[in-house]
RNA sequence: GCGGCUGUAGUCUAGUGGCAGGACGGGGGCUUCCCAAGCCUCUGGCCCGGGUUCAAAUCCCGGCAGCCGCACCA
């Protein structure tokens, strides 16, 4: 049976990039431990991510905690929208969402109940009775200090970490828009049936950036034209330039675009073919709560057919109204640019005011902030009576009105775990050689979990002392080097291949005479001699170090 | 979470009440002047817990995990 999944997978947990956590304690879904060689390719995909982002595009990379306070998720939504309400049925125990089997839109116990004992509502799959309503969180609930008394979650995405920093990262960017945020950590959800390998962890590792943007200058992106695979909302799929589907309005604003680009570049830098990535969009009823326009970025698999590794998000200004409203700190941005005429504004003078007017001073001073402004003295209305107030006891002050906005977010997320499954399977391929059966990963130079090998051909200590010494040398250089002298060296050859290390240096006995080496490459199998003393350079640029 | 099927060395697999076998892999050695060659040798396993039985990897129950379907999937 020709089951890519199930080949890569047996190939990851026997040569050490994945096995299943907790496994002598018995496994639990939804849970992977990286080996040495996934820890090598993640942390290589990860860098390369870090490259473009944080590196080219001068993204801010921060880290936050793993754990929020409550708040932090109550404002965010994830308390309320993370919540599915259910039944179970006391029969058979099926368990269904209440919402969806009441046919409601609504999560609230009473609407679902009531409509469930209207209408009769049994289990679909026996008949039985249901339950009450109950909810399930998809959060991890844990609880902070001592007493227990602080409730906790562990985060359901990073993004958060990025927004409850919103104003000292402005700061940081000296005031100005746009800019980008990036962080690179764990997240968490307790999902509720996770299957599919890495495609749904409890915990994984997201990328995520969060683009601050002023909500009229979503159109003034620049970016590099590329054709991509497009699958609108509403629509059929289709082979389209970035440029023209912005100007066809497939695409709502240039920034989507040029944050479409980066995503394709970045997946296709690491090895994922351009022809297996397609961006769809969501339909309103999929989107996430803080969504108002998400396109996926997905790769065909061979098993799950497509698959998203990148949700890219227009969340709007959703995430800093909602903890602006719940912390009641003001998150709005003062863009400077002026509007229209100037406005006068009425300063009470309050050392006027207080001897006066005493204890209704400052009910006076706020109505003269609001009061319309007139010369010779302002009418005032405190308590229901008015009164005049002379000019002595304010100041009257011309100002210009400046734009103040709520920023935008465009969220790329990228979700590392799946887009390193999703490589896997399509840098394994198999070929026969002499009749054998060779397995390659053609993983790309500098993302393999392995830069080079060197062996000895033979087991002969002149051949062995050489290769030691280069791979020493290639090692202090920042080279992951595999040194190997056992076996023959065909099946070191293979066992290379089966791991993606894409050169591989043999000291023969021509090295005793010329000094030279050859290296040999993982995909043609071709090999190239090079002196000794040439060999670092040549790797390093075959690397793309240099 | 529900239902069905499944769980034997690192991996793949045979065995189905009576001593757990093989292949590949891995370690050591011999051999070897370039693609999983060969020879010798070693290594290592019945998912976990309970029950039935003189005897359980095998039968029963529970748990855990995997696959398929349903539900779920920000």
């Amino acid at each position: 049976m020709n089951d890519k999944y199930k080949k890569v997978m047996e190939l990851c947990r026997r040569r050490g990039f994945l096995w299943p956590s907790f496994e002598i304690y018995g496994e639990v879904a939804g849970f992977w431990d990286y080996g040495p060689l996934g820890t090598s390719l993640k942390n290589r995909i990860i860098e390369r991510w870090r490259e473009i982002y944080v590196k080219r595009e001068g993204f801010y990379e921060i880290d936050t905690p793993t754990i929020g306070v409550e708040d932090v998720f109550v404002a965010s939504g994830h308390v309320s929208e993370f919540t599915d309400p259910l039944v179970r049925c006391k029969k058979c125990g099926s368990v269904f969402r209440a919402d969806h089997l009441a046919e409601v839109n609504s999560s609230e116990t009473e609407i679902i109940e009531e409509r469930i004992r209207k209408e009769g509502i049994s289990c679909p799959e026996c008949g039985g009775e249901l339950s009450n309503v109950y909810y399930f969180n998809l959060m991890f609930k844990t609880s902070i200090g001592p007493e227990g008394d602080r409730v906790g979650y562990l985060r359901p995405e990073t993004a958060q970490g990025i927004f409850i920093n919103f104003l000292r990262l402005f700061r940081f960017n000296r005031e100005k828009l746009p800019f980008g945020v990036a962080q690179v950590g764990r997240a968490y959800r307790n999902e509720i049936s996770p299957r599919q390998g890495l495609i749904r962890l409890r915990e994984f590792t997201q990328c995520e950036v969060e683009y601050f943007v002023d909500p009229e200058r979503k159109d003034s992106a620049s970016f590099e034209d590329v054709e991509l695979l497009l699958l609108p909302a509403t629509g059929k799929e289709i082979k389209i330039s970035l440029k023209k589907a912005v100007s066809e309005g497939m695409l709502a604003h240039s920034l989507m675009a040029y944050h479409m680009k980066l995503i394709y570049e970045f997946l296709t830098s690491i090895g994922i073919p351009g022809n297996a990535i397609r961006f769809r969009q969501h339909r309103r009823d999929e989107m996430a709560h803080y969504a108002n326009d998400c396109w996926d970025a997905e790769v065909l698999t061979s098993r799950f057919g497509w698959v998203e590794v990148v949700g890219l998000a227009d969340r709007g200004d959703y995430d800093l109204r909602a903890h602006m409203r719940h912390s009641q700190v003001d998150l709005r941005v003062d863009t400077g640019e002026e509007l229209g005429e100037m406005k006068r504004v009425v300063r009470p003078r309050m050392s006027k005011l207080g001897p006066v007017y005493k204890e209704r001073a400052k009910k006076i001073a706020e109505a003269l902030k609001n009061a319309e402004f007139k010369d010779g003295g302002i009418i005032v209305e405190v308590d229901g009576e008015k009164i005049e107030i002379p000019e002595e006891f304010y100041e009257v002050e011309e100002i210009k009105e400046t734009r103040k906005i709520i920023p935008h977010v465009i969220e790329p997320s990228f979700g590392a775990d799946r887009i390193l499954y999703v490589l896997l399977e399509h840098a394994y391929d198999e070929e026969e050689v002499n009749g054998e059966l060779r397995v390659v990963l053609r993983v790309p130079p500098g993302i393999a979990p392995i830069d080079v090998a060197v062996f000895p051909l033979v087991n002969d200590e002149r051949l062995v002392k050489i290769s030691r010494e280069i791979a020493e040398d290639l090692r202090t250089h920042g080279l992951q080097v595999e040194y190997d002298e056992g076996g023959s060296i065909g099946r070191r050859y293979r066992r290379q291949d089966e791991i993606g290390t894409p050169f591989c240096v043999t000291v023969d006995f021509e090295t005793l005479e010329d000094e030279s080496v050859t290296i040999r490459f993982r995909d043609s199998m071709k090999q190239e001699r090079v002196k000794i003393k040439e060999l670092r350079d040549r790797l390093l640029k075959l690397l793309g170090r240099c």
